[in-house]
DNA sequence: TGTTAGCACTCGATAACTTCGAGTGCTAAT
DNA sequence: ATTAGCACTCGAAGTTATCGAGTGCTAACA
């Protein structure tokens, strides 16, 4: 067990080494809080506090820095999510509460604010969408040789594409292809619609709308569109602050992998209820075994669930990102209710 | 004038330093040209390419690099296209000449191979829509609290927007709409339609379907999404492998120039016919000085002009660049004129 | 007059060495 | 248990030495 002065020197340091970046020597930490002790005392807890993990040095001589350990106490037992500024929660506040169209726009947007916010890279998903059902499908002639197809779920997810008509379709054929839609898929859930696309309605196509079949490939393809839930990342570029001294190639993998969303949604998606951390090594990863992942889920009563993520250095200030995104969770929550039941 | 065997020089001089990167010296171009002199004459021949201001030292006792004049001079008079090998041009006509279905993908595509191809960034223009002319407007709720606003103009572009229903609309006042757009929009070119837009619809709208006004800010945007053409970008990370060492904050801000639609149209958009290449400080930009930007357009009969580039080092390989262009304007062409034929 | 061997000279890159100071651990006294 | 004092460590930053690719110039030569 921790003595109170040592809590009191762990949660300095960490403070301290968040943000200067530099190895917090005794000194620095006597100057700093109100321990009324020499150095050679704070030494001694120091060289105690390592013997049990919390800290280490980057050499023999040198001061301490947190170890994923000393971390991971002191987010699960000495950090505080900061209070956000007056200010701050105004621009969220105004960002998210305003009269935005599109739940599109609404990810986007956060994703933007949040790393604005953060200084950090953020990640927001949107609710997921595996429980929607399809309530709506229909194909709309444009001119001679172009079709559009919509389709609707009933969590609001309206996904469209337009593609070009081959020259065999006439306006039945868009009618018999409509019709197979809304008889078999219609009312069903997007896994249920996803399963049938690849064995029954295949089979339908050719029997009652066989001209259709090159046509139908295209309209599949929205459907693969919509069941990838909205996922939206901003900041990318806040990681060259943040990680100063990190090699080309490496970044150039780490963009690589930021930009595959099947790469990001491994990353993210393991949704649980509360705010989850991974320092460092703990995610499992070899590219971000420098980074910090806070994670935390959204949740629109029965439309799904979300998650906001934001991407910063293990020597993250993390109190403030706890702060903030914490009001996002509201905000979001808030905001897509409303979206929705409007 | 320069003498023949200058002209040798300078062009293997080019060539060695594009392909190294280093300051070339008077006995690396004796072993790499079929030149009969010793080293010490081509010595002085350098020294006299450098008091012509071709070629440059980039210390009192370095091998030679090609200054600014220097390239000009290459690409304008010494540089030869090359000749795209067979399974690079099997690759581009396989990708560009695939039945894609919408403009967006080619335009994507395009890109992604142009980049992958050169290994540097590539930017890809859609034929410039300004004279095009407005085709059909149309709204389509999709049920009680969406709307769709699908706009087409006569060069191909199909641009739709998804927004919420304001509560106090309903399908009448969608039909007012429509009308109002189609009398006094559809057949105009886009120029006129925006103008109107902000001047002539608005009262319109407030006369003959007064609580459609909040609605009529969503569809606005549609057609400001419209108005600016396509354009894709890709290959930024490339970037990192051709400007080794560029610092953070350079790099940070070129990227943010590159995402920024306004920036790169300024870049790009003076649409000359033929190549044009544009050599570090040519390129009127402090952040690109060392870079250099190959462009050139492609042309889809009445259909309109679109711009292909590729931004790379000042010591880049011109000359496939230049290769791999020209396939890209034809193929293009090509692909284009079949979509909008088709 | 153009070419070339020979040589002294230049200067960046790299490595080796020096200095400095923040920080430590240990000891002995309080 | 605390702390003043001190020897020790080691990275960062600066300085110096070494190396070699490359130059320009000179003088000899075809």
């Amino acid at each position: 067990m921790l003595t109170k002065r040592q809590l009191i020197i762990l949660d300095a340091l960490i403070r301290l080494y968040t943000s200067t970046g530099q190895p917090i020597g005794s000194k620095t930490i006597l100057i700093a809080t109100a321990i009324d002790a020499s150095s050679a005392t704070i030494r001694n807890e120091l060289s105690q506090l390592e013997k049990l993990g919390f800290i280490q040095k980057t050499h023999s001589s040198s001061g301490r820095i947190p170890s994923l350990k000393g971390y991971r106490f002191y987010i699960d037992n000495l950090m505080q999510p900061q209070e956000v500024a007056e200010d701050k929660l105004k621009v969220i506040s105004d960002v998210l509460g305003a009269h935005v169209k599109q739940m599109d726009d609404i990810m986007y947007q956060s994703a933007q604010l949040l790393s604005d916010l953060t200084h950090y890279t953020a990640i927001v998903l949107g609710p997921k969408a595996e429980t929607s059902r399809l309530t709506g499908f229909r194909l709309l002639a444009l001119n001679d040789n172009h079709v559009m197809a919509i389709i609707q779920t009933d969590k609001g997810t309206i996904e469209n594409k337009v593609f070009r008509m081959p020259k065999t379709i006439n306006e039945s054929d868009l009618v018999k292809v409509t019709n197979i839609f809304n008889q078999h898929l219609v009312g069903h859930t997007l896994t249920d619609v996803t399963q049938k696309l690849q064995r029954d309605i295949p089979l339908l196509i050719r029997k009652y709308a066989s001209n259709a079949a090159e046509m139908f490939l295209s309209i599949e393809s929205v459907f693969k569109e919509s069941a990838e839930s909205r996922h939206h990342i901003s900041g990318k570029l806040n990681i060259l602050d943040f990680s100063e001294n990190i090699d080309t190639q490496k970044l150039k993998s780490l963009y690589t992998m930021l930009d595959s969303s099947g790469d990001l949604y491994a990353l993210v998606d393991q949704v649980n209820d509360d705010f989850v951390v991974k320092i460092g090594e703990e995610i499992d990863h070899d590219l971000l075994k420098d980074f910090s992942l806070v994670t935390t889920t959204y949740n629109v009563s029965s439309y799904g669930k979300g998650v906001i993520a934001v991407l910063g250095p293990t020597s993250m200030a993390y109190d403030e990102t706890f702060g903030v995104l914490d009001v996002f969770r509201k905000q979001l929550t808030h905001t897509l209710l409303e979206y929705y039941l409007e």
